[in-house]
DNA sequence: GCCCAGGTGGGTA
DNA sequence: TACCCACATGGG
């Protein structure tokens, strides 16, 4: 039986002071300078790739002064892939680069601010229309790169919250994410710092595959108070 | 060498 | 709808 929804809320809630306490705020966009456009290019680029891969094509691209959205707008796919190439499907994220740029010059005259000024949910059906923008790609630029509160889920979180409990690691991405938008609070610095926790914590205990045995960061901070693994689980 | 990374789109049954 | 696969570099 799944757990109730007060129930629910106190544990995604539980859980996130128990992160935050553990690894602590982990500076994601849109902390970083560069602004809005960066952010939407470093968000299709991380598409299954490390970010140390992704900041190398970041900083070829704006060496380049190529991390505007007109300069994207007119620079050549092939030249554009060669540029990005450390990131990996290179070819392919150009083509989706190319396609972003496109859009936000035939929808929004290639004015960000005019695209950000949808209310999210307009905001995320057209990232959705757009090649190479799915959902998880769509919530972080809504998130990051907006800044309005939407929750973004991606592998980890599956993995981890299916371990918890809280559902099947199989119900949708749109199913994933209701659970969260509607047990907790929709403030976007919370959204920001959960999903960016909730990534610091699969990477060391949340493996695609092994499920290595070693050592649980939030062993000392347990929802428990038991070391389990990979993950507190929940009494 | 092998596994993995802040997914997505296309094809087939 | 539910799988499978291609896409590709770089670090552990």
């Amino acid at each position: 039986m799944m757990p109730s929804r007060d129930d629910t809320a106190t544990r995604l809630i539980e859980v996130y002071h128990r992160l935050y306490a553990h690894f602590g705020p982990q500076h994601w966009w849109p902390h970083s300078r560069g602004g809005a456009f960066e952010i939407i290019v470093g968000a299709i680029l991380t598409q299954n790739t490390a970010w140390t891969n992704v900041e190398k094509a970041l900083a070829n691209l704006r060496r380049a002064r190529w991390l505007t959205p007109g300069a994207l707008h007119r620079a050549p796919t092939a030249r554009l892939a060669r540029l990005i190439r450390p990131s990996g499907y290179f070819n392919l994220k150009a083509k989706k680069l190319k396609a972003f740029t496109r859009f936000l010059f035939a929808e929004h005259r290639g004015r960000l601010a005019h695209l950000f000024a949808l209310d999210s949910a307009r905001l995320r059906e057209e990232l959705l229309a757009v090649y190479g923008i799915g959902p998880e790609t769509a919530d972080s630029i809504i998130l990051y790169a907006a800044r309005q509160p939407i929750f973004v889920v991606d592998a980890y979180t599956r993995r981890v919250f299916a371990r918890l409990g809280l559902a099947r690691a199989e119900v949708s991405y749109d199913e994933w994410q209701a659970l969260f938008m509607r047990n907790l609070p929709h403030a976007e610095l919370m959204f920001n710092e959960y999903h960016a926790l909730i990534v610091a914590l699969g990477k060391q205990v949340c493996r695609k595959r092994v499920p290595r045995c070693g050592e649980c960061p939030l062993r000392e901070t347990c929802l428990t108070g038991r070391v389990t693994y990979p993950l507190p689980l929940p009494a």
